[in-house]
DNA sequence: CGTGTTATTGACCAACATCAAACTTAGTGG
DNA sequence: CCACTAAGTTTGATGTTGGTCAATAACACG
């Protein structure tokens, strides 16, 4: 099998998913795609475009986002190499939000057709696929979580581990830190702040010994902080045993604070 | 075929999204299933369970959350009978959330095994069932945005918008108006407003005259400002056009305020 | 070196949270 | 039918987080 065959990400990924057969990942690796490179700030896929085919992520930063009035964002994921950002296109015929580039990127598109009969001829490529978009659909209810109910230093916090583990699924990353390819500016636009608060929040999470200066690398220097201070649990990611040890001999990353609920069955108010 | 079967609504969910043949959506009729009725506030399940069964909701409304600090709860969806509120956990072996009553309720639980043997069977039904986790994703994407990037008014409008159009679909409201089954602790959890925040907010929607004084069902008296100050668009629901096209005879649902961008590929910070 | 983007700072203000209490409503048992 | 209770709504007072505006500094790149 050729190493060197821009799939094999792919590949990985859905293998960390189920058992597959030899038959079945061949059968991922036949499937025809084009190659494409983009520079950062492109736009891939915009609100109302209706694809024909999906984008599988060779290498670079994406995002996803929408604009909300007059020259407002929210961005509401991040990929990196190995994620199809765009797999819900098979299913619903148009976009509802925009698909760009962060840093220069290279894509693979793959036709929908291809990918619905491979869908159609192996039912656990199938699972392996939408188990991908269900994934997907966990983080944003955990960005739901962390815009909704935790202030700044938590919410940059929850993103950065977030970072880590993903990053770190593709080798990308480990606990002590990750590429930095984001602008504060985008960090807002993910969290829901505004980029003069990144900024002072950024500053006081290093004055508090959690991350470094900054610069091409987001250095962590207390990753036992950070996922404190972001109330993280990684159990959302639904990563698989095997993957998931190695990070949880190293620092913990889950479990360390599933946080407690409240009162029973209701969200207490005041009084 | 039996007119009271408890799968109907299913049925016709899903039948929405493809032409079915006979044979499928007798398929899914004949999917084994076991109802259950549960009083106001219960939990039909907690984070970290693992579910070998779907829940299929006939009646009565539930909430998707989770608890982030001690005390503090966030929602992040409503779910509508016809709804599978956890769908996903066909492929995701553990419950990232909770699932809980807002009424009465009854339910009815379809197994794993079964669902996936369909699925298997019948790769069009497959899909069908893919794209609703799909559009349940969407939903997330636009909870984000709407708790990230509106002001109180805003998320609250388009909280309700979303809700008219839902629950047209199974009949159950119109733009004039819905059952209220939300407190406004509720409001206050799913929007990331305080209590006291969402009380002063809807005395000024009704001074506005956007909605009525409430009570057993929320009057809107305003429906093309409500869809203003949500910057509500359908869009990103994903309904079909034979369901939409009655909403837009009606007032406009769609696309009566796609919001434009700023800047190109840039969101824009001060200076 | 200029030019454009990104990071940083200060001053000021608005939106929203928190706390605490009173008021309403619906349900329950006597 | 009425007191009693619990949940939900409303109000006032006060504080904080985080937004906005505007300017400057630090880089990166051709």
């Amino acid at each position: 099998m050729n190493r060197n065959h821009s799939l094999l990400g792919l590949v990985n990924k859905l293998a960390q998913d189920f058992d597959l057969s030899q038959v079945e990942l061949d059968a991922v690796l036949a499937l025809p795609f084009n190659i494409r490179e983009y520079p950062a700030n492109a736009e891939i896929l915009r609100e109302g475009d209706r694809p024909s085919q999906c984008c599988y992520l060779v290498e670079g930063f994406l995002s996803r986002h929408k604009y909300v009035r007059e020259g407002t964002r929210q961005i509401m994921s991040f990929h990196f190499p190995g994620d199809i950002p765009d797999l819900h296109s098979i299913h619903l015929a148009h976009a509802d939000h925009y698909l760009g580039t962060l840093t220069p990127t290279t894509v693979a598109f793959i036709g929908h057709a291809a990918i619905r009969d491979l869908t159609v001829e192996y039912p656990r490529l199938a699972a392996c696929f939408w188990r991908e978009t269900l994934i997907d659909a966990a983080i944003f209810r955990e960005w739901i979580i962390n815009i909704g109910r935790r202030q700044a230093p938590g919410r940059i916090a929850h993103l950065f581990c977030e970072q880590v583990v993903r990053m770190k699924q593709v080798g990308l990353a480990d606990e002590t830190g990750f590429p930095s390819f984001l602008t504060q500016t985008q960090i807002g636009d993910a969290t829901g702040l505004s980029v003069v608060h990144v900024n002072r929040t950024l500053q006081q999470m290093r004055r508090d010994g959690i991350i470094g200066p900054g610069g091409d690398r987001v250095e962590i220097l207390d990753w036992g902080k950070l996922v404190e201070v972001g109330g993280f649990d990684a159990d959302y990611l639904h990563l698989r045993k095997d993957i998931r040890s190695p990070a949880e001999a190293h620092g913990n990353m889950n479990s360390t604070l599933r946080e407690r609920r409240g009162r029973l069955g209701q969200s207490p108010g005041p009084g």
